[in-house]
DNA sequence: TTAAATAGTTAGCGACGTCTAACATTTTTC
DNA sequence: GAAAAATGTTAGACGTCGCTAACTATTTAA
């Protein structure tokens, strides 16, 4: 255990079994959201929601659809293959685990930013912990009543 | 507050208010930690502390000298300046909460790297409220015993 | 005190993921 | 159905931060 070893960020982002990076989640959990309703969405939307230029939209696609995650083809709309779709769906899920996290927390600032920063970095077993936490304190109500008190005195 | 938006992970990091990237900070709590005896380090084992090459970290430095955190001359040894200091100490700091944070979440598989991609997304606002929760929780240690409890269940 | 070992630097490459500018396609509108 | 508007793509640049290969400097030790 003392033996662990230090990385930078940059290594241990890199080195995330997943073989998805940031940026490749970011996209896939957009086109998730945005083709909830309709089933697709278009370069044109989907970098506006990341606010992103469509060129790296479209660059996107291309490296996403290579990979089997996503049906792209040339002025054509986006949908998410149906790998694709477990994994935004998987992903969107954490999000709002992570999200509802930090409001318990007490974080009121850009809690979308946060955990959109959050979300891409922390392992399976750590969202697992903190999924489970989340559930005990929803069972407990009377520790987040307690702790805004403690909040309040701090 | 449903005006956010939404903006790719690397961005989120790049917009960061500090102009310090994440391995920058990496770079800079690690000299931090090694300097905490002798004053000072060498490019050869900050580079290994970090499981880099030496050319990666000659490279950090130039930088890191540019901005006036470490002081840096060729061939020499490394130290940090005062802003520099400043800042790896409060780095470090976080390090420690955040850790201390999953551990009592019940975090156990590679703790240090969870924590150490963490340290690098979050605000100062998020880890304030993270540090308040475990001064929270240090002070009601029944809700751990209990928590405990409600793990072994799940 | 010089040869060998260790440490450090320079130069240049590669992946990623942005961007802009220029061009192509599709859709809308009159 | 042709012109205008909206959308999408290609090409190429750039910054970050890894890397290797080759070279330079310093330290150690015989």
């Amino acid at each position: 255990m003392e033996n662990e070893e230090f990385f930078t960020f940059r290594e241990y982002m890199a080195k995330d079994d997943n073989l998805l990076t940031a940026s490749m989640q970011d996209y896939l959990e957009m086109i998730f959201r945005l083709a909830v309703h309709s089933g697709y969405t278009r370069t044109h939307d989907l970098a506006a929601a990341l606010n992103v230029q469509p060129p790296s939209t479209t660059k996107m696609m291309k490296r996403l659809a290579e990979v089997g995650l996503v049906n792209y083809e040339k002025y054509g709309v986006i949908t998410l293959s149906e790998k694709g779709k477990e994994i935004g769906k998987a992903l969107l899920e954490r999000h709002l685990i992570i999200e509802e996290f930090l409001q318990l927390l007490g974080v009121t600032e850009n809690v979308l930013q946060e955990t959109e920063k959050i979300e891409h970095t922390i392992s399976d077993h750590t969202l697992q912990c903190i999924d489970n936490f989340v559930a005990f304190l929803k069972n407990r109500p009377k520790i987040m009543i307690d702790f805004k008190g403690f909040q309040r005195e701090a």
